[in-house]
DNA sequence: AAACTTATCCGTACTAGTGGGTATTTTTCT
DNA sequence: AGAAAAATACCCACTAGTACGGATAAGTTT
């Protein structure tokens, strides 16, 4: 397999130690190629835009320039550059903050050697790939908060919740009394129930819940 | 290999066909067992309870009850069954719902056989298996929305933006008028600002507004 | 300097909504 | 069948908010 067929790896983390790792990580699988490394994010960027590598391989926290600005300038200037982000932790914020920059893929520092290979080939056709914690981190978010807390602490019942959601649609009580064929103080007494229960003493606490608890 | 040491595994799905299918890519496999199935899930669920499978494959369309229900009556009973979710689509609500009732994987239908085994070995050491279809939705849901961010659609003054957060905080224009040192007829004028500024025409609309922007 | 935005202030008339009740019918659950 | 919950409707007194008016002053932009 000659160079040209070869993946072109970029490397920058600011622990050299680590930089070594990878590299000797991945010099005994000719699939591989490092074509640059550097432990200043700053100095990397225009020796990466250069260079224009298959994937960057970057670390997330950097004293310089945090991996999510880093990639953020790459993906600019460069957005055919795939990026693998390697990370100490599975922080939530990071990870989100991470995606947003059109990321490759997330992966974790205590990675074996087989998970970092199948990710850089899996990256380099275009697809994207995660460590199972960061699946599971990002499972988390995505599955709606937990009932135990947030649900039932109110129950409105249908035609309660309907009307909450008329409410936010910015009806007026007769309008909504339109709308439902119902006269204008059945609403009133509704919304009085609505208020009563739900703890709330204007229309702003009420939408604030009813957002929160996914009803509207 | 005997029976004992097998995975035992439970299929629901409405389709017949479907059902054969996951039945005969597992047959060839020593370390799994289909210890049941049913095209119904009513009927279903009684045979799971009594059976304790290690792991349900279920499908999620289904017409008497979805699998999201199923899940979620299988979690509330008996919390050691493990389920592995089975889609057409990578529905972003689906997805969401699903998450929400516990499930341990989610592959979709096209999936191949060894994806299939290698989600229910993963599924089985209590970890977690995602179709990569789903986990770049799940990447989706995850990144911050730009759109918000980005578009400073409605620019408030401080002031206004004050009186928006007091409002939210379910204060009368009085009690803002007080907290703030100003008239109520100047909380009036700024409120009237606000509405036109913000093209809302009533605290419900506001609200939601303020929240999507993140001004409160 | 003129034009514009922002912030402040005030009144009056009118409309919408609140909070206190009470009460009938319909639906749902046991 | 009977009880409980939900939905319906009304009255009254009161308060909050809106829709019109109008005005002044400080700061920013052009």
């Amino acid at each position: 397999m000659s160079i040209i067929n070869k993946l072109s790896i970029y490397i920058v983390d600011d622990h050299q130690i680590m930089i070594d790792g990878i590299k000797a990580l991945l010099s005994s699988d000719k699939r591989f190629f490092v074509s640059g490394q550097n432990t200043s994010p700053l100095k990397a960027f225009d020796e990466i835009i250069s260079l224009q590598p298959n994937i960057l391989i970057t670390d997330i926290n950097m004293k310089e320039l945090s991996g999510i600005e880093l990639s953020k300038k790459i993906k600019e200037n460069a957005p055919s550059i795939k990026i693998l982000a390697l990370s100490m932790h599975d922080d939530r914020d990071t990870i989100s903050d991470m995606l947003e920059t059109g990321i490759s893929g997330y992966i974790l520092k205590n990675t074996g050697m087989e998970e970092l290979t199948s990710a850089l080939i899996k990256i380099s056709n275009g697809k994207l790939f995660f460590s199972e914690d960061v699946t599971a981190q990002m499972m988390r978010v995505v599955a709606k908060p937990k009932p135990s807390e947030t649900t039932e602490l109110v129950s409105l019942t249908p035609r309660e919740t309907e009307i909450v959601k008329l409410i936010s649609l910015e009806l007026s009580n007769s309008k909504i009394g339109e709308k439902l064929f119902i006269s204008e103080r059945t609403v009133e007494t509704h919304r009085k129930n609505i208020f009563r229960k739900t703890n709330t003493k204007s229309v702003a606490g009420l939408i604030k819940l009813a957002i929160e608890q996914k009803i509207i």
